[in-house]
DNA sequence: CCTACCGATCGGTAGG
DNA sequence: CCTACCGATCGGTAGG
């Protein structure tokens, strides 16, 4: 299927609906509807409703790996597991609130995705949480953060940031910079160790 | 409908399906499948699909309202800001692990009620989350808290603990006690004026 | 992008 | 709790 502007005015719109009532609580008809076109013209642009599901998560799973690996590799190298913390979570909270829409339908609806579908994606997920939870055992091994189970914090920390999906307003009071900040000055004082920080942090 | 074991039964089997597949993409007969009865007979026992989901949604929220009131007006009477959150916390991630699977559909299907009863839901989440909200602002004010947003550290905190449904494994190495203690931690360390809390914390 | 249509399945009812 | 059945809707195809 070639990337046309209606593929992507699909995409927009079933993203919508996917978040407003779930994939399967979604019609092909409804799609349609908010297109002002026929159920069956869709499949013109599309191979099978997964099909526009895969490829929505799919874009989603993409940014959000490649802003963590920006966050990571920054231009000024950040050294210790604090500042580390602090840019991964704003990158994920960047990725979330500049495209809500898509970034609910992945966080909320990949499970309906096919099964291939659906275990690539578990893997990916794995491996993404994987980065929070290396720094926060670095970051206790090294006396920098308090005493908390590594794999407890890193689940915690991300599903918080995934919850931001759920009620965060874009035309609300705090902007996606603030929340961004606020975030990750959250989840860092969260494992930070109470003595305070080192010096790196 | 009365209160049934067979009424029962139904619940339990259409909270773990409504969890794996979501409430639209759960069918009538899905249930009575794994009832080993016939889709039609279900209808003894419940007047419509809604209602089995509006029966499990309402009685969780009954179980959050009473575990929250219950922690914060305690036999010893917790004082600052700091053991009230702890107090809140602990007492949602303990109904969280009790009922992992009705948790999940209460959290995750709550948007597929009928508007009157998601309206209803909706309602009482907002009072709910008006809890954490009041003592994370009272907590700013009297300075043992950091100068956080409180209405988005409010739902930081309340959608971390709902993640829990997505990723907690009750056959595995942290158990429930451990869970609640961890995340209490969690959310008042990243909620604490970093220069020390207050005696009364 | 349309009309016309496919078999399968949906939630639910009737009547026992 | 069953059989038999309802109209509606589902995702998708054929053929233009």
């Amino acid at each position: 299927m070639p990337e046309t502007t209606r593929r992507r005015e699909i995409e927009d719109v079933a993203s919508s609906l996917f978040r407003e009532r779930g994939y399967a609580g979604t019609s092909v008809r409804d799609i349609a509807r908010a297109l002002d076109i026929q159920g069956a013209s869709l499949y013109a642009h599309m191979t099978s409703k997964e099909d526009v599901l895969w490829a929505i998560v799919e874009r989603m799973a993409d940014r959000f790996d490649a802003a963590a690996e920006a966050a990571l590799t920054d231009d000024a190298p950040v050294v210790g597991p604090g500042s580390r913390l602090a840019a991964l979570v704003a990158a994920h909270v960047t990725v979330v609130t500049e495209d809500l829409q898509r970034a609910g339908v992945f966080i909320g609806e990949w499970r309906s995705l096919d099964d291939g579908h659906r275990a690539t994606i578990a893997g990916r997920r794995d491996a993404y949480e994987r980065r929070f939870r290396a720094i926060i055992e670095e970051g206790v091994a090294t006396g920098s953060f308090a005493a908390v189970d590594p794999a407890v914090a890193a689940a915690v920390i991300l599903t918080a940031l995934n919850g931001i999906v759920e009620w965060y307003r874009p035309d609300g009071r705090v902007g996606p910079a603030d929340l961004a900040e606020a975030c990750a000055d959250l989840a860092v004082r969260a494992v930070l160790a109470v003595d305070g920080p080192s010096p790196s942090d």
